[in-house]
DNA sequence: CGAATATGCCAACAACTGTTGGCCAACATT
DNA sequence: AATGTTGGCCAACAGTTGTTGGCATATTCG
């Protein structure tokens, strides 16, 4: 029993593995059932025993942690920039956990709502822990830079922004996030 | 014949404006032709010869002219501002083109396609005109920025970015162009 | 008037989709 | 050794999709 676990517990591994790399790539409704389960070599019945439904296998692999640094350990004059180093250093390790989002959110529901969840979660407290006024609004003009970066690297693929960590785009987005963090205040 | 093509143009413009608005609500793989031609009040037989394929209706209603101001024009230090606002009143009087554009693209290699092709006929010369230098490298970044704006407005509907010509927004994001078009020289 | 041409609908096809149930082999338990 | 359980495959269903060809109607032209 144990061994057979284990065995399972790969497959449920691969399938997942398979799930995040073909939805990064394709987006939600392009991702077939049966795409995932060549890919991971075995069966699309498979794929429903372990998951339920094709919902369920994306709710499973598009949960994650953005696993932001602790902004208010920061000088103040550092956050900007790190925060977009920060992005830029997971995204160029292979993290597509935010790509999947961002790809599946134009046609799923369940993403966007995902996606809003992460923010309120994730995004917004760490804001508010060192804006001075308007979080709300700063955190999302925030996420309006960074998530068009993304969409630009990843989706767009246009060649000055999707090569591995330029120094330029970490310097100048970098200005703009520190610029909507701090920016502006009245 | 002349009664008969003016209302075939009629249907033909029905169809247009009904995929128009389809596929910018539910993205390029969950707009069906069936559901255009429902909505166009014809058969879906119909939108095949008019357009003959679903790939031709997409070409068909995706191709658009940002009609960006004369940017050389301005007074150097209103160019931000002004960018921003044109893109926000032209979203404000229900023109999505451009949403069209972004939500196919994230499953849809023509409509990426088509998206960089206008940022190179359209966008770039213009930046090209006014900026110093780097050209290619700001006009991308500014393109991050207000594609990031039209994404958490249009799909995420991040609520302090999705109301009418937000004053506080347009005058941030046009900073924030405002820097990409001329900050950080070096 | 008759012929031709446009404009439209109906019905169907073939491919693909998510999903299900039954069957088989290997292993663990008793 | 008999039994149940687990991990896997195969085949099929039911719905939806883009797409096509044939048929009806109305308008235009000779």
């Amino acid at each position: 029993m144990a061994a057979a676990r284990i065995r399972s517990d790969e497959t449920r591994e691969r399938i997942a593995r398979a799930a995040r790399r073909l939805f990064a790539e394709h987006g939600y409704e392009r991702t077939t059932i049966r795409a995932v389960a060549g890919e991971a070599g075995i069966d699309p019945s498979m794929v429903m025993r372990y998951f339920g439904s094709k919902e369920g296998l994306f709710a499973a692999v598009s949960s994650f942690d953005l696993r932001l640094p602790d902004l208010a350990a920061l000088p103040r004059e550092a956050v900007g920039r790190a925060l977009v180093r920060h992005f830029l250093t997971r995204w160029e390790q292979g993290d597509d956990g935010l790509v999947v989002l961002l790809r599946a959110a134009s046609s799923n529901e369940e993403a966007r709502a995902r996606m809003r969840e992460i923010f309120a979660s994730q995004v917004l407290p760490r804001i508010a822990g060192i804006a001075e006024d308007e979080a709300a609004l700063r955190a999302e003009l925030i996420a309006s830079q960074i998530l068009g970066l993304a969409f630009c690297r990843f989706v767009l693929r246009l060649p000055h922004l999707s090569g591995p960590d330029a120094e330029a785009v970490v310097e100048r987005v970098g200005s703009v996030v520190q610029f909507h963090l701090f920016g502006a205040a009245r």
